[in-house]
DNA sequence: TCGCCCCCTCTTAC
DNA sequence: AGTAAGAGGGGGC
C-alpha cells in the first residue's frame, strides 16, 4: 500500500520523537518498522523522522477544517522555538548535556486528563496499557493499518455509563476505575461539556488548576500536569517524587517529599527557568528516566513484509 | 516467593 | 485550619 508522505523542514534538535513520544506525556504512540502512529483526531497519523526533516502521512477521514499539518503543528507546539529555549537554559550548568529535541506537546485536554488520572501511583508501562485498553475497549474505530487497528480516544460519555467501573475494573485499572468513571459523568452532567476543558486554556494557571482538582482522581500534580502538557500553562512544574528527587539531589534543596515541599520546589524552578520552566523541568525528567526506550507499544514485522510493504524509504523520496 | 517500592489521591484522624 | 497517616490494585525489581 502505497503512502502519500509529506515533508516538513524541521530539524531533531526541534523535536527528537523518540524522546518526545516517549518520556510520560502521551501514552499511546506505537513504534512500528521505524515509523510513529497514533490513532487521533479520526485519522490514522503516521511521522517518521529523518535529521533535518519530518515526514508525515494519514489514513482516515480526519476531521473538517483541521489538516494533518495544522494538527502536527499544534499538537507538537511547532511555534516554540525549542533551540533558543535551550540557549536559555545553558546558564544553567546542570543542563549541559542534556537529550536535545525534548519538548512538551500540545495534547486533546480530556485525553490529558484521563491518562494522567490513570497515572497515580504507576509507571509508563502500565499506563499505556491502560490507555490502549481505554481505546480498544471504549475508543471509535477509525481504521486497520497495515494489520494493527487504531481507535481514537473515547468521549466522556462513552466512559460515563454506570457499567464503565466494573469493566475497567476488569481491564486492571484498580481503584482508578472509579476515577475515570465518576470524571466522565462530571464532564458529561456540564452544560458546556468538553468545551468547559478547552475553555480553561484561556483561564490563568491558578483558576484552570483548581478548577481540574474538582474532578474525581485529581490531585496537585495531575492537575498541574495537564496545566503543562494540554491547557497552555508552559511555566507550570508538576513536582512528584521523582523531580523531588532531582531537586533534593542535583539542587540541594532541602524540601519535604510532601504538598508544601512540592510547592515550594515549583516555585524554586520557576524562578529559576521562567516563563517555560514547565518545559525546561521536562528536560532534566526525561534524562532521569530509566523508562525511556522501553520497548513499549514498538513492533517490528517479519523481514518480508518489510520488504512487500514498503512502507518506508522508497515512498520517502521527495 | 516474598517484600518493597512506585510519575498519587482520597479519606480519615488528629 | 492545616498536616499526617493509611488504604488502594497491580506490576516491577
Amino acid at each position: 500500500m502505497g503512502y502519500d508522505w509529506h515533508k516538513l523542514l524541521i530539524d531533531k534538535s526541534q523535536v527528537a520523537l523518540p524522546h518526545v513520544l516517549r518520556c510520560g506525556q502521551s501514552f499511546r504512540w506505537r513504534f512500528i518498522n521505524g515509523v510513529w502512529s497514533i490513532g487521533l483526531k479520526n485519522r490514522v497519523l503516521m511521522l517518521r523522522q529523518e535529521e533535518k526533516a519530518l515526514y508525515y502521512t494519514s489514513v482516515g477521514p480526519g476531521q473538517p477544517g483541521l489538516s494533518d499539518e495544522q494538527l502536527i503543528k499544534d499538537y507538537f507546539n511547532l511555534h516554540v522555538d525549542l533551540v533558543k529555549l535551550y540557549g536559555e537554559w545553558a546558564k544553567d550548568k546542570r543542563f549541559h548535556g542534556h537529550l536535545a529535541g525534548i519538548r512538551i506537546l500540545r495534547q486533546d485536554p480530556w485525553e490529558n486528563l484521563c491518562s494522567f488520572i490513570c497515572s497515580s501511583n504507576n509507571n509508563i508501562k502500565r499506563i499505556s496499557k491502560m490507555v490502549e485498553s481505554l481505546c480498544r475497549e471504549f475508543g471509535p474505530y477509525i481504521a486497520t493499518v497495515d494489520g494493527h487497528e487504531y481507535h481514537d480516544f473515547p468521549a466522556p460519555e462513552a466512559l460515563a455509563a454506570d457499567s464503565v467501573e466494573e469493566k475497567l475494573r476488569s481491564l486492571g485499572f484498580g481503584y482508578r476505575a472509579k476515577y475515570i468513571n465518576i470524571t466522565a459523568k462530571m464532564v458529561c452532567d456540564m452544560p458546556a461539556g468538553l468545551d468547559y476543558l478547552q475553555g480553561l486554556r484561556d483561564e490563568t494557571y491558578t483558576d484552570a488548576h483548581t478548577a481540574l482538582l474538582a474532578f474525581s482522581g485529581v490531585g496537585p500534580k495531575v492537575a498541574d500536569c495537564v496545566c503543562l502538557m494540554s491547557l497552555d500553562k508552559h511555566n507550570c512544574v508538576p513536582v512528584d517524587t521523582h523531580v523531588w528527587q532531582i531537586a533534593t539531589r542535583d539542587y540541594r534543596l532541602s524540601a519535604k517529599n510532601n504538598p508544601k515541599g512540592h510547592q515550594a520546589i515549583q516555585r524554586y524552578f520557576q524562578d529559576l527557568w521562567g516563563e517555560y520552566a514547565g518545559w525546561a523541568h521536562s528536560v532534566l525528567f526525561a534524562a532521569d528516566l530509566s523508562d525511556l526506550e522501553n520497548g513499549i507499544n514498538v513492533k517490528s514485522e517479519p523481514l518480508i513484509e518489510v520488504k512487500t510493504e514498503s512502507t518506508l524509504e522508497t515512498k520517502l523520496e521527495p
